[in-house]
DNA sequence: GAAATACTCAAGCATGCACTTGACTATTGC
DNA sequence: GCAATAGTCAAGTGCATGCTTGAGTATTTC
């Protein structure tokens, strides 16, 4: 079961922790062991495991354990959907400035002289 | 003072919450009161006010008082710099699986017949 | 098969967050 | 000027987060 319904809640919280942001910053250069993200960090590797789960909880990474280590990866969609989300509101709110500079010109034409 | 440094941190965690991304819609709509983004939420004014500074602390958005209300708008810088380090990790994962998918498909031309 | 590796689990702790209430201040409208 | 409106401030509460430590469990490696 993926978590396929893009719960924003989680994605944008899981992205607010630099410690977190350091290990999708390396896992978008190619899957990587939990040890390997720790690598960077300064914290015990039951914290990592930690950071790994609410990555995984927000559909932003996925994890399989093959012998005694777990690989993640990835999930390009997760990281799809906030930037979505993000770029729906700036464009609407871009085209909201065009319609009125659109407007303040029309302004400007149809009374060029007043004041 | 603009918080020109787009910190990452503060501009995820403050996405992370739904109240405050249902003022950021409303407000890619246009510019509103506070009073005005509290009226789809159900929660007290001053809960209200107190997820308009995170907004503010975050880069996300803007205000100013005039008599005795408060205007807030959007600021798109804040919005697009978050975009952009997510789109970034994307296009770096997706490259990735690309050069991976000319690899394997280099493979398969080499040893055709194999196994 | 013993030691090293790579996690995993549970408990505990300090700090942060999302609220609430109650009191207070500054504008605006009549 | 008095009431309504719009926001502000401070304190307090309960729950979530980001860690830690210590102990335990599979795998590898030698």
């Amino acid at each position: 079961m993926l978590n396929q319904a893009p719960d924003l809640d989680r994605v944008f919280q899981a992205l607010a922790d630099p410690g977190r942001r350091v290990m999708v910053e390396r896992l978008s250069r190619g899957p990587a062991s939990v040890s390997e993200l720790a690598k960077p960090l300064t914290m015990s590797l039951a914290a990592v495991v930690q950071h790994v789960q609410v990555l995984e909880a927000s559909g932003l990474v996925r994890s399989q354990k093959v012998g005694r280590t777990r690989t993640c990866s990835i999930n390009p969609t997760a990281l799809r959907s906030a930037e979505q989300w993000i770029s729906e509101r700036r464009t609407l709110w871009e085209r909201r400035l065009d319609r009125l500079g659109d407007y303040l010109a029309e302004t400007a034409n149809e009374t060029p002289e007043e004041t």
